[in-house]
DNA sequence: GACAATGTTACAGT
DNA sequence: CACTGTAACATTGT
C-alpha cells in the first residue's frame, strides 16, 4: 500500500482513537521458518518479549517516519510497523472466532470485514476496553517490530532513511542537494530511494512526474533547474493532496475505519495507460514501461525527457 | 494459465 | 569496494 500519504492518514488515525488506551494483550499468526532470529514479530522468541513488554502499557502517541507507523508506549518503548505492500492498520471492535480456519478474527458490528481486503488479519493488540487495533495483510510482507523509544533516531530501522519531504526544512535546496547523490538514475528511481527522500512510492512518484511535465527516465544532471523546481513543487503538493483526499484506495489500503481514501480517483497517470492524457490541450497517451523493475506511467507527449 | 501488484532487502554477479 | 540486477517474502485479482 501505503505511501506518505497513506501512513499519515493511518497515524492521525491512530492519534484519534487509540492514544490513552491500556494493552490488554497481543496475537500474531506471523510466522514462519524463513523469518526465524529477525529482528521482528515473524520471529517467535521475538514476539513473547514483544507481547511481555507491552502488557499493561498505555500508548502516548503516534508518528509517522518515513513509510513506517510508530506508535509510542508509556515505558519508553516504540512500536515499529512498515506496512510493505498490502497492510493497513485499522481499530474497531474484534472477536476471536475459532470456528473459522482462516479470517479468524471477525468484526463484532459487521462493517470493515464485509470488505474483503480488510480480512487478512495478522497482528492484534487488544485494550483494556476489549476493542482492538489490527493490522490487514494480505502478502504477509509487513513488518512489525519494537525499539526502545530514544533509540528510534539511531534504530537500525530507520537510520537509513532521507529527510522527510513535507517538513519546512526540506527545501529547493535541500532538495537538489539530496537528487545530486543519484545524478545519472530515471529521476523516477530516485524519487522513490528512500535514503535520498523518505515516503515517495510508486504511485505518488508518477504523480509528481507528470504534473511537473518531465519523462521519469530523465537524469538530475540534465533537468533543467526550472523542472527541478517544477518537480520540487509538484511533490510538495501531491503529497498534501493524498493526505487531504484520506490516501489511496487504488487496491487494498483502508484507513482506521476500514475506508477508502479518494485519491485514487484524482490519478493523473498511475494506471491510466491507453488513456488520454488529462492535461488540457496536450493530446498525449499514457503509456507504460517498467523502469528499474517498477511499472512506470506517463504522458508519451508532454513529459519531456533531459537526459 | 500468465501476469501484475502501493515495498524492502539479501545476495550473487560484475 | 561500489554498483546493479534478481529473487524472495505470499496472495489475490484480472
Amino acid at each position: 500500500m501505503p505511501e506518505l500519504p497513506e501512513v499519515e492518514t493511518t497515524v492521525r488515525g491512530i492519534r484519534k482513537y487509540v492514544v490513552g488506551k491500556k494493552v490488554a494483550d497481543c496475537w500474531t499468526d506471523y510466522g514462519g521458518d524463513y523469518h526465524k532470529g529477525k529482528d521482528n514479530i515473524k520471529d517467535k522468541t521475538f514476539f513473547k518479549n514483544f507481547r511481555k513488554t507491552l502488557m499493561g502499557t498505555k500508548i502516548i502517541g503516534a508518528d509517522r517516519r518515513a513509510k513506517n507507523v510508530l506508535i509510542h508506549f508509556s515505558n519508553n518503548h516504540t512500536i515499529l510497523i512498515h506496512m510493505k505492500m498490502t497492510g493497513h492498520i485499522m481499530y474497531g471492535h474484534y472477536i476471536f472466532d475459532k470456528k473459522k480456519s482462516r479470517d479468524q478474527w471477525s468484526a463484532i458490528d459487521e462493517g470493515p470485514l464485509q470488505d474483503p481486503f480488510n480480512r487478512f488479519i495478522r497482528f492484534v493488540i487488544t485494550f483494556s476496553d476489549n476493542t482492538q487495533l489490527v493490522l490487514s495483510d494480505m502478502r504477509k510482507f509487513a513488518k512489525v517490530t519494537l525499539i526502545k523509544t530514544n533509540e528510534l533516531e539511531t534504530s537500525l530501522h530507520t537510520e537509513h532513511l532521507g529527510p522527510e519531504p513535507l517538513t519546512e526544512k526540506f527545501n529547493l535546496e535541500a532538495f537538489k542537494e539530496r537528487l545530486s547523490k543519484r545524478s545519472t538514475w530515471p529521476i523516477k528511481s530516485a524519487l522513490m530511494d528512500q535514503t535520498l527522500i523518505a515516503g515517495i512510492g510508486n504511485i505518488y512518484s508518477d504523480e509528481i512526474l507528470w504534473r511537473a511535465g518531465v519523462h521519469p527516465e530523465s537524469h538530475f544532471k540534465a533537468i533543467p533547474a526550472k523542472q527541478i523546481s517544477l518537480i520540487f513543487k509538484a511533490m510538495k503538493e501531491t503529497l498534501k493532496k493524498g493526505i487531504d483526499l484520506g490516501g489511496d484506495s487504488m487496491s487494498d489500503y483502508r484507513n482506521i475505519e476500514g475506508k477508502k481514501g479518494e485519491f485514487q480517483e484524482h490519478h493523473q497517470a498511475y494506471r491510466r495507460n491507453k488513456l488520454p492524457c488529462k492535461n488540457k490541450g496536450c493530446g498525449g497517451t499514457i503509456v507504460r514501461k517498467i523502469i528499474r523493475t517498477r511499472s512506470a506511467h506517463f504522458c508519451d507527449t508532454h513529459q519531456k525527457l533531459f537526459v
